[in-house]
DNA sequence: ATTAAAATTTAACAAATGATAAAAAATGAA
DNA sequence: TTCATTTTTTATCATTTGTTAAATTTTAAT
C-alpha cells in the first residue's frame, strides 16, 4: 500500500499538500514481535501501515487488554502523545513483520499550522477514528459477546486468520476460554 | 456559560476566528424532555451546551441504551451526520431545561475550508472527543461494573444528582437492577 | 396534603461469563 | 521429522449479571 493511497483514504488532499506530507515520511521496517510504541512514554512519531498488522494493548496486572487492531492503510499512534503530548497508556506490538511510514509528530503539528488542507486532513482522520470508536462502544453496550464475535468475523474475516484468538478474545472483552465456548456453540 | 468560554475550552482561537464562529451561532432554549436530535435523520445543526444536561441514546428493541451524557461546555452532535453527512443512529434527549448555542453544520464546514484556525479547532474537538471515547472503551474492557460506577461518581459526582439511575445504569452497560445491587454493596 | 405515576430497591432464580486446571491441537526450532 | 513450546479447547465450579416480579420510595400534579 503506497503512502498516497493511505493519505487519500482519509481525505482527498490537493497534490501539493500530499507531496508536503510525503516529504516528511520515511519507510521503516520492523520484525514480528517488535514493540513499536511503549506505554509511559511520550511518543514522537506516528506510523502509517503499508504492510502488516499490529495491536494496541494496555497492561493490566499481569495480563494484556487488547483494544485495537491496525492493518494496511491504518494509522498507529499513541493517543495521549498525539492529542495531549503526554505519556501514552498503550503499547503497540507488531503481530507480523511490518512496513511502516514514519512521520514525526512535531513536523505534523507544524504542517497543521501552515497548511489548511493538512489541518482538515487531520480533522477528518480524528473524526473517522472517533466514529469508529463510538460505534464500537455502543456495540459493546447492547450486544452479547457472541454477537460481537459474529460481527467481527463478518466485518473483518481476515483478522481471525492473522491474529491469535487470545488477542481477539481480549479485544471482544471476554476471556479466551469464553471465546472458545462461543466458537464451539456456533459450529 | 458563554460561547467564548465554550469555544476556547476546546482550542484557543485567535480573536477574529472566534468572532467568526460567534457570528454563526444563535441561542436557543428547549424544555426538559425535548428530543433535540433524532435517529434516522440527517441533522443539520450542532449545539453547544450553555446550560443543562442531555443524553444520547440508541433505541434497541424496546429499550434505550444511553451511551453519552453532555453538560455545560460540551458539544451535541449526531456523529454520523457531522462526520459523514448521513442519517444518525442516536436520539438526543434533554434531561433538563437547556440553553444551547446552535450552529449550522453547513456553515461550520464552510469555515473549516476558509479558516485554518477553525479547521484546527475542529481537529482538536474531534481529537479530544476521540481520546475520551477511547478511554471509556478501555475502561469498559477491564473494569467491572462496580469499578466503573465508582469511577463515575468520583469523576462526575453531579451526574448522579442530575440524572436518573436508570440512565446511569444503561451508560455503564448494566441493568438498573444490577446498579441497585452495586449501590447496596458499597454502602 | 393526597394521590397517581414513575423511579428505585429488594428478592429469587436463570443465564452468561470468569477462573482454574487439564487435554488436545498447532506451531516452530533443531 | 521430532520434540518442546505455545495456543486452543474442554470441563468443572464460582461469580457476576440478567430477568421478572413485587415492595418501597420518590416525584409531580391536583
Amino acid at each position: 500500500m503506497n503512502s498516497n493511497i493511505i493519505f487519500d483514504k482519509i481525505f482527498k488532499l490537493p497534490e501539493n499538500s500530499r507531496k508536503t506530507l510525503e516529504e516528511n515520511i520515511t519507510l521503516v521496517h520492523y520484525p514480528k514481535g517488535h514493540i513499536l510504541l511503549k506505554a509511559g512514554k511520550i511518543e514522537s512519531n506516528i506510523y502509517f501501515i503499508k504492510k502488516g498488522i499490529v495491536r494496541a494493548y494496555v497492561n493490566q496486572n499481569d495480563s494484556d487488554v487488547t483494544f485495537w487492531f491496525g492493518k494496511e492503510g491504518e494509522t498507529i499512534l499513541s493517543m495521549r502523545s498525539y492529542v495531549e503530548n503526554q505519556k501514552g497508556y498503550e503499547d503497540i506490538e507488531l503481530l507480523e513483520e511490518c512496513d511502516l511510514y514514519e512521520l514525526k509528530t512535531v513536523n505534523l503539528q507544524r504542517l497543521f499550522e501552515e497548511d489548511i488542507h493538512i489541518a482538515n486532513w487531520g480533522r477528518k482522520f480524528a473524526e473517522s477514528e472517533l466514529i469508529k470508536t463510538e460505534e464500537r462502544l455502543i456495540s459493546r453496550q447492547f450486544k452479547t459477546a457472541s454477537e460481537r464475535y459474529k460481527e467481527l468475523i463478518t466485518n473483518n474475516p481476515d483478522l481471525i486468520k492473522r491474529v491469535q484468538l487470545g488477542h481477539i478474545a481480549s479485544y471482544l472483552g471476554i476471556t479466551q476460554v469464553s471465546l472458545s465456548r462461543i466458537r464451539a456453540e456456533i459450529k
